[in-house]
DNA sequence: GGATGTGAACGACTTCACAGCG
DNA sequence: CGCTGTGAAGTCGTTCACATCC
């Protein structure tokens, strides 16, 4: 099989999590017209997306649901659990920390860090938190793979620095900043006022 | 002036933001190779980025930092405040509300809403919760333009519809799940697990 | 006939190579 | 020279048009 596009792999979670509710709602069959009214997208792309892992599909009938959603979770996420620790147990880290919708799809909170000793043994939504100065150690017994920066922004890059030589894999930072870290670990940036502006900015233009 | 593609604004927004940096350290110019380090991209990127603003730089010297600044505000922002609701005092709810980088880039989160009675009259870092009926009058009366819902997947998409009727030019949307809204409205989906899961995905595919 | 699957055209964005200028 | 600015080439992703199959 060739290398699927990243754009095509987050359109597949997409499918993946539109597929379970079918199935939840007892659905055997869809098709990517049907697909493409729930997510939004059209059914060409959703077709093409679904081509790129195999022939999978009955012309006239459309897409088994169990089967398409089994074969996009084999190929993307290979029924792993996803481990990640968090940094930063702010409003927003905690916030994470309690957030429901994770454990549904494979991803597991396995510890948080935090400078400030108050918060520091206490556990959130039955996540353990911990000094920073731990986090090497705990990343590894814990085999965590992705970390979560949440600390306010003067405090980020020093963070990435820990995370980069602590063995994690990838990292998703809210810090409003760019970080840098060694070649080969991706960073995924969550910027809320980037978002929030960049749609204002889009507003702004379509009204002249 | 030509058109601005939607990724040169983002990556404007970004410059922007370093820019405030940099004058605040009291440096009067910089190179984009400068910015290209500090904020991960490359030079080119940048300068062609900034050439859609007209010719602002001077070669062998670089970019004032002030003129520039003021060049990407005026044209992407044009100074306003941007007036915001939200939807949905939960957990993330509540720390997008405390967010403290929101004041110092023109973004005002104006109201919120549930449908909580016990949280309908308090205030949270001075931001008054309303009752979700009260939600159009409110939106006219502060000028709000654009609409966070942050409330759980089952109710996003009726919350969705309230928004759409009420004069709201833009919406993020942090359920996950999609939701539709007439045309002309534009949507960004800020989504914790397809990021979470998407960068695993990643990860997975270059260790093979 | 009515759906999937796909090479080809198209479009958007990035990178390159180099012209222009202080 | 060193840095900006930019047309051209290249890359990536989407859309189209149509072949294919039950």
């Amino acid at each position: 099989m060739k290398n699927i596009p990243r754009k095509t792999v987050e359109r597949a979670l997409l499918y993946i999590r539109t597929l379970k509710r079918l199935i939840k709602a007892k659905r055997s069959h869809v098709s990517s017209k049907e697909l493409a009214q729930i997510t939004g997208l059209t059914d060409v792309q959703i077709r093409k997306d679904i081509s790129s892992f195999g022939k999978v599909g009955t012309p006239r009938i459309g897409y088994k649901t169990v089967g398409l959603k089994n074969i996009l979770e084999d190929f993307i996420l290979q029924r792993n659990t996803v481990h990640v620790v968090l940094f930063g147990v702010g409003n927003l880290g905690s916030a994470i920390l309690r957030y429901p919708e994770f454990q549904k799809d494979r991803i597991k909170i396995v510890a948080a860090f935090d400078k400030d000793e108050a918060k520091i043994g206490k556990k959130i939504n039955g996540i353990p938190v911990f000094a920073i100065a731990d986090a090497p150690g705990i990343i590894k017994k814990r085999r965590a793979v992705i970390g979560v920066i949440a600390v306010p922004r003067e405090a980020a890059q020093d963070i990435a620095d820990t995370l980069a030589t602590s063995g994690l894999k990838g990292i998703i930072n809210f810090a409003p900043t760019s970080i840098n870290v060694p070649a080969g670990i991706p960073v995924r940036d969550i910027d809320f006022t980037i978002e929030f502006l960049s749609l204002y900015c889009g507003i702004l233009r379509n009204h002249h």
